[in-house]
DNA sequence: ACATAATATACTTATTTGCGTATAGACGCA
DNA sequence: TGCGTCTATACGCAAATAAGTATATTATGT
């Protein structure tokens, strides 16, 4: 029924290969172009070119890293004619991005007022 | 009230820069050692020292290690006596390790049934 | 003050990673 | 079949990163 692997819905106690598994899967998620694809990708499929120009970005790196994301199953591919379309293979990416945007937020915030106290002594 | 940067807890529109900060959190969650760090710090707090062991890892690399995770304020350094402990800053980020463990888990159980039928079909 | 213990940091090295560039491969069309 | 278009990949390079090793820093107790 499962691979060799066991398959874990939580972290804890999970096995030296799965962790790499899940460090790999953050990993995806660490480049600000794929997170800027991944964005792009909200509204619906697009295809390298048009994604290419979204982001600003050379058509062989997006290329690249649209490779990365769907090794790891979060876009998934579609070739129609000399084109290949990219779609969000699951939305839990969004929740999963929108989680760390607050926390993130949080932590730029307790730093800014870190920082504000700090100027306010003035030591 | 809030720095220079918009703070948001969405991903989408995200300004550039704020993307950097995203993809610098998730990146620091890349890492299977820091994610072995976090998993032994479920039950508690922890000094450096007792993390290396249960890490099976230098005490230099847990050291820095921990410092990456606390610049990203995900761990709390408190000094007591000579040794230092950490602990978790907020229960989110199991949340958040324990969501892309699910995810990994269905990408892993996928390939498998991908590479079962392959196997089958044995072109 | 000195010795000891715990933690952080500096330095080096090996590996990884992202990107530019050029090119190969696939597809549709005349 | 030959051409134009779109996408993927190979190659080289520069930057980032993790880890080993040694050492600096800080705190405790005598």
């Amino acid at each position: 029924m499962h691979s060799t692997t066991q398959s874990c819905s939580k972290m804890e106690g999970l096995s030296e290969l799965a962790l790499d598994h899940v460090a790999q899967y953050f990993s995806a998620l660490s480049e600000p172009t794929r997170l800027k694809i991944l964005n792009h990708l909200r509204d619906g499929e697009k295809n390298v070119g048009d994604l290419a120009i979204a982001c600003d970005c050379s058509q062989a790196n997006v290329s690249r890293h649209l490779s990365t994301l769907a090794k790891h199953g979060m876009v998934v591919r579609e070739g129609r004619g000399t084109a290949v379309f990219y779609r969000i293979a699951d939305d839990a990416i969004y929740a999963l991005c929108d989680l760390v945007c607050g926390n993130v937020a949080r932590q730029l915030e307790s730093q800014a007022s870190l920082l504000g106290s700090l100027q306010n002594k003035k030591s």
